[in-house]
DNA sequence: CGGGCATATAACCGAAGCAGTATGTTGAGG
DNA sequence: CCTCAACATACTGCTTCGGTTATATGCCCG
C-alpha cells in the first residue's frame, strides 16, 4: 500500500487530494465533503500521509492536511514512455477533426 | 475496477504493460518473463483487456496482446494540475544543485 | 479540574482481489 | 479422429481493504 498507485487506486483519497489542491483542510472540513464517518477520513489521510502525500500541521485540536504533491512524480515517471503513444493518436485525432472543419468551411453550408 | 487507476494498482499488471511497451506478446511469453502461472497471467490480461489497455489478435492457438495506451490519458489527466507543483520544487531542487556545482567550479578543489 | 470538541486508534465485519488447481475450448497436424 | 498446444474460465482459500461503531487522546475553556 505504500506505493503511490495502491493509494490512489481508491477514489475517497483522489477526491482528498483534489480538496487539497485548493487549500490546506482540517479532517472535519474533509469528513463534511466526503460524506464520510470521521474517522473513515482520518484513515484515509493516515494513508495519505504515510505514503508522504500529505503533511500535518497540528493548531490546537484542529489539523490541517496539506499536500505534498512529490511522491506523484513518480506516477508521471511510469506514465511518461507511454504518453508519446497517445499523444501521437490524439494528433492524429486532431489531424482528422482539423481536416473535417477545413472540409466544412470549404463548403460552407453544411448544416 | 474498470477504472485505470485500479488496474495500475497491480504491480503484475504494470509489468506486462511494460513488456508490451517493448512490442506485442503472447501470452506464453508474458508468463514466462511474469514468473506467475498461465492462468495467473490470463486473468490479469482480461482485467486490462476490459479496462482497454490491450487489445488482442488471435492467431492459430496464439494470442498477440497488444498496447492500447489512450486510457492511460485519464491518468495524465488527474495528475496534470498536480505536475506544475511538484515541478516547481524539482526545480528548486535543481536550482539548489546548480548553485552547488556553482560553488564547486569556483572553488575548483572540492574532493 | 471537569467537560466538550476535534481527531486518532481499536475492534469488527463484509466485500473484493489475487494466486493457485482443475477443467473447458479451440485450432493444428499427423 | 485423436492428440497436443495455447489459452481461457471456474472454483476455492486466503488476505487485504474499506466502512462502521465504539473508545481513547489531547487541548481549550469555564
Amino acid at each position: 500500500m505504500s506505493v503511490p498507485f495502491d493509494v490512489l487506486a481508491e477514489p475517497a483519497r483522489r477526491r482528498i487530494l483534489d480538496l487539497l489542491l485548493e487549500r490546506p483542510r482540517s479532517v472535519g472540513e474533509l469528513t463534511e465533503r466526503l460524506a464520510l464517518t470521521q474517522p473513515g477520513t482520518s484513515k484515509h489521510l493516515r494513508v495519505l500521509r504515510e505514503a508522504g502525500l500529505v503533511t500535518v500541521r497540528r493548531e490546537a485540536q484542529r489539523r490541517w492536511y496539506e499536500l505534498r504533491p512529490e511522491p506523484l512524480a513518480e506516477i508521471d515517471a511510469w506514465l511518461a514512455p507511454y504518453r508519446r503513444l497517445w499523444a501521437a493518436s490524439l494528433d492524429a485525432l486532431e489531424a482528422h477533426l482539423d481536416s473535417q472543419a477545413d472540409e466544412m468551411t470549404e463548403q460552407e453550408d453544411v448544416t
